[in-house]
DNA sequence: AAGTTTCTTTGACATAGATCAAATATTCAT
DNA sequence: ATGAATATTTGATCTATGTCAAAGAAACTT
């Protein structure tokens, strides 16, 4: 595993900046260890700092009253998460869960607006990183709304090739349950898609592992 | 109508800087006029600059490959779009067109980038803006995936007495077909929800203006 | 490795909401 | 104002997906 130096230089919202700064930056956050299955915040829980992932998989997810999750994000090594409130004064929007064990960064509000007030460039990067939340937010909400669950999971094999760099199989990252409540469905329904899909010859599904056996097929959904 | 300066200064995205830096700011801007209902950029175009609504309204959408669309924001006077691809350096991910007549406000990329390294509280509000932006999707994905339409409805009603100050009835400020859109539902699931509501004795609908005969109940909703 | 817990699949059924079609109502342009 | 274009409502029907229940498989635990 990376050790946090070499972490920080390599995300996305530190990258670039000159060795000195990544050492400010690194002197004020703190690590922590998490279980798996551990809360990190809850929605409506104060601000204080924002978390990056040092290793390990963090799921940001809502509740509904009774009890369905939707997940928002799921966020691995290098990602930052709960920085909305860092700069909208606001409490957390969603809850934050471990989804393995693992070492989290935090990062204290109050040291870090400073140093950002202070380095313009590491305010673009932290523009670029919201930023790019927001589109992929954009890209959720389409799903959301304008397609059915398969053409959502056509659309999330898609997202796991280009990220596994397969054309011919991809490797499940999450369970599958978990992967329903991503894409806003059940856990029965995704089964029964990964059926039909198979039954159609788009895929072969073994355990973690779905062979893609016809990607264009896939584009179509 | 505002000018642009006021316009500037009174908009989350600028409020607070000093008037100097707003005269920067209003110096790389560019002003064009446009007809309703017309294409301000589409999905895919390069992102060489950002726009902010001076007069009118502006909807940002995604369309679905059989011509549904799905509206992801709706902005009026004030409030900046296609801000997204300037720190991303990416293609606009959704589409932008007129719903009024509207000046818009145009700044290209380079400008602002230079000034955003000049002035980091700049950069601070920036950030504000974007966070409160990635708020408000957290809800509406809370919203598409959690709650079914009356739900979405209730919540947007909330929404706008808020917006309105107003306890006993809101005015909405768009066609309902669109609200529809908006909302992720059809035009007609819409209307009979309104009808329903008004059954339930929640509402009566007068054209655009519905009376809100019960906010505990929509509460619950 | 045996047992316990958790995850996944399958079946049967219920329903919210989409879609198509047609009737009204509203808005807009001349 | 008056006719044309748009937007909304209503009715009838269809379907994707949710829900409940139970079986089967996989993953931990001791």
């Amino acid at each position: 595993m990376k050790n946090n130096d070499e972490l920080l230089a390599s995300s996305l919202l530190f990258n670039g900046l000159p060795a000195e700064q990544l050492k400010e930056i690194a002197a004020i956050g703190v690590t922590k260890k998490y279980g798996k299955g551990v809360s990190i915040f809850f929605e409506g829980d104060p601000g204080i700092g924002f978390y990056m992932v040092a290793s390990g998989r963090v799921k940001i997810f809502k509740m509904s009253f009774d009890g369905k999750e939707q997940i928002l994000h799921i966020f691995g090594p290098g990602e930052p998460f709960g920085e909305v409130p860092v700069f909208h004064g606001s409490p957390f929007p969603a809850n934050a869960e471990t989804l393995t064990e693992a070492d989290i960064l935090f990062f204290p509000r109050a040291g870090f607006v400073n140093l950002i007030a202070a380095n313009p460039s590491l305010a673009l990067n932290m523009l670029a990183v919201l930023a790019l939340r927001l589109r992929r937010f954009t890209t959720q909400i389409e799903n959301l709304s304008l397609k059915e669950v398969p053409g959502r999971l056509a659309s999330y094999l898609r997202y796991l090739m280009e990220e596994q760099h397969r054309q011919d199989k991809v490797v499940l990252d999450i369970p599958k349950g978990q992967l329903a409540s991503l894409l806003g469905t059940s856990s029965e329904t995704l089964s029964r898609i990964f059926a039909k899909m198979t039954e159609e010859g788009l895929i072969r599904v073994e355990g973690k592992t779905i062979y893609l056996l016809d990607t264009e097929g896939l584009k179509e959904r």
